[in-house]
DNA sequence: CCGAATTGTTTTAAGCCTAAAATGTTTTCC
DNA sequence: GGAAAACATTTTAGGCTTAAAACAATTCGG
């Protein structure tokens, strides 16, 4: 008990099991992600960062302000302005200053949009489960629970630096 | 028994629970991501490519090709090219022809990028620690296991694609 | 009411990233 | 030996991404 306090202070901590689980977090994310990448290009000419994009506003039937889709999305506001600029350019999204606060940008999926995300969408939901096919559902559900307090630990640990 | 089977062929599949799992797989990876990147910009002034480069060297004292460290990162090659080439540039890098095959470049840590990563590598891993904090060692131990399958089944997905 | 802080978005500058084509080198195999 | 295939890298063109600064509109507190 004496002994290994007074190891844990003297000699540095050992982390080399997390980081490692970080490492293949982190595999297993760009694997997957690379995947749908090439995927979304190839059957239907579109890149990831606009399917993602899609999706959120498909949640969304009353449309989200550009804030929202960054907050949502975890990319930079700037990235946003950028990847709406193109949806909106192809004619998949609509966009239009916010009647009651005029800074704000209320951003849409248009029917073509809307059309073209669900038709995605679908065999998108098939290449995922393909990719995800040897998980038994109790591996998914026991991955799912501790993502989930992957996730919290993370928020925690992000918190306490930027509180 | 007939009857699910039925189902299963007249309804479309539910692969909702893969969905989410995919998502949140995701967000784990995104939030740490980003963190990591925030602490190694503030800190350290560099960035998480040249940081991730510089560890591949790290494990590989002889050097590495460009197509080595391109499958290791899972980046494409060009990408590769510009990384090294800003870090010879910044004395990180020292890069050299291959003698016994002319196509082939060999790069490695300087003395000066070793030593800078080192002391980088040191204070990351304390990162990591603390943003896996709330994990217990069994919980770790079994996110690897289920990570470990997870790849697994991504790798048997993207072969059968692309034998 | 008015200046200050806050909020939402865009701009800027730099770097990252990809897919595909191009270039140069080595290996294969007839 | 020499053409063809395979390999390693670079180039190209375009898009993605970030952090920080700038701009615009709203809200807050005195």
């Amino acid at each position: 008990m004496l002994d290994s306090e007074t190891k844990a202070v003297e000699t540095p901590e050992d982390h080399a099991e997390e980081l490692r689980l970080w490492l293949r977090l982190l595999t297993c994310t760009t694997l997957i992600e690379g995947e749908v990448r090439g995927r979304l290009r190839q059957r239907f000419d579109v890149t990831l960062p606009r399917f993602d994009l899609m999706a959120q506003l498909d949640k969304a039937p009353d449309g989200m302000t550009l804030s929202d889709v960054s907050k949502r999305m975890m990319v930079s506001n700037g990235n946003v302005t950028g990847l709406v600029e193109r949806l909106v350019e192809s004619g998949h999204l609509d966009r239009r200053t916010s009647e009651t606060d005029r800074r704000v940008q209320v951003i849409r999926l248009t029917k073509l949009g809307r059309a073209e995300f669900r038709r995605m969408a679908a065999e998108h939901e098939t290449w995922i489960a393909d990719l995800f096919a040897d998980l038994s559902p109790k591996d998914v559900r026991e991955l799912m629970r501790l993502l989930a307090k992957t996730k919290a630990s993370a928020q925690k640990s992000a918190a306490r630096r930027r509180p």
